[in-house]
DNA sequence: GGTAGAGTGGTCAATCTGATCAAAGAAATT
DNA sequence: AATTTCTTTGATCAGATTGACCACTCTACC
């Protein structure tokens, strides 16, 4: 087992996010599924805000980062990898760069997590077949520094990934959180 | 443990899609990367397309399912959920589906995957605080039919979830995999 | 009260759009 | 190989939208 938060200097969760999105970014969010692209002329009608709002909002929310690429609404199905797959690894200390740096260059592996307990790694990866994931997994396990792998096979996916409910969430304001335990009142 | 392929009808995954994405598309979605709302025209001359070609592939695209919603791209961190977390769940066989309905209506719950192995879900959720987390995982705890479950927080995205390896693959056409093995060549 | 930031509504020239068309090219079928 | 079907191309047009800019108003903070 390795201590990953000190020793992994390359990470999106690491960074101090400054953008909250506020209760007027997530409508234009929401609105936004409906059509990715529709002109901030439509949105703003819809949303009963400016245009000059709807375009600012969207180009400071481009700007934040605190939207991912665009390719990650990509469905890995509709690019032929139809198996999904969770790999967990456990890590040499001496190594980690170089680890994560070759798991990085398989294009395969979409995502890689360090969680607390007993792995070091969570590595989501995508395959066109069973025996394909085989052969993932054992580029994976012949990264540097892995020193053992673990591979589940996702045999569906009962909920795809949603964020609408967060968005939705009524919450009042900011990032306070809708699901947050309920104030007491007195009585 | 059950089996949860025949017994949840609610799936993605289990959706036939018809399209794969061919070089075109791919071309598109990586170009779409730099700026997910340029203008069709500004596409088709970065990318030596006709525009009516731009436009028809990304309606066509969006019009699939291959692509997920647009608010699929929120990094909940920005929703003031900064922490993220994997839930494994053990499911009852005769609660099923409520087991399902009940987690789709936890806003915090982002994805649910069935996996092959010791467990019946991965639950991908968020929260805003460790404390918080511990809120959450008991909401899903006490959903109908869940029987038990386990908790891991993940410290550290190490690699965030990313496709753009797998769409800038060279891989000549269609879904064929570019990191399938070599064909043998005749010698 | 003063200040800074955000939102509003308006303006303008340039750009873009959706829709349509005919022709050419590519892919699939016979 | 010939035929059919599908996709791409380039062109056209009136209307829609854009980025940029402006003055004004509103809100939050000091």
């Amino acid at each position: 087992m390795v201590n990953l938060i000190k020793e992994i200097p390359i990470s999106m969760r690491g960074v101090i996010r400054s953008q909250q999105l506020d209760p007027t970014d997530r409508r234009i969010l929401l609105a936004l599924d409906e059509d990715p692209r529709a002109p901030t002329m439509v949105l703003a009608q819809r949303l009963g805000l400016a245009r000059g709002t709807v375009q600012s909002r969207i180009e400071r929310m481009t700007a934040s980062g605190v939207l991912r690429a665009n390719s990650t609404r990509v469905d890995p199905e509709g690019l032929g990898r139809g198996v999904l797959a969770e790999v967990s690894a456990e890590l040499d200390q001496s190594h980690i760069n170089e680890a994560v740096a070759a798991l990085g260059g398989i294009p395969e592996v979409l995502e890689c997590l360090a969680p607390a307990g007993d792995t070091d790694l969570l590595i989501r990866v995508v395959a066109t077949s069973p025996d394909d994931l085989y052969r993932v997994s054992e580029e994976i396990r012949l990264c540097p520094g892995i020193r053992r792998t673990s591979t589940r096979m996702i045999l569906r996916t009962v909920i795809p990934y949603r964020t609408t409910a967060l968005l939705g969430a009524d919450d009042g304001g900011g990032a306070a959180p809708s699901s947050a335990p309920p104030k007491r009142r007195r009585t």
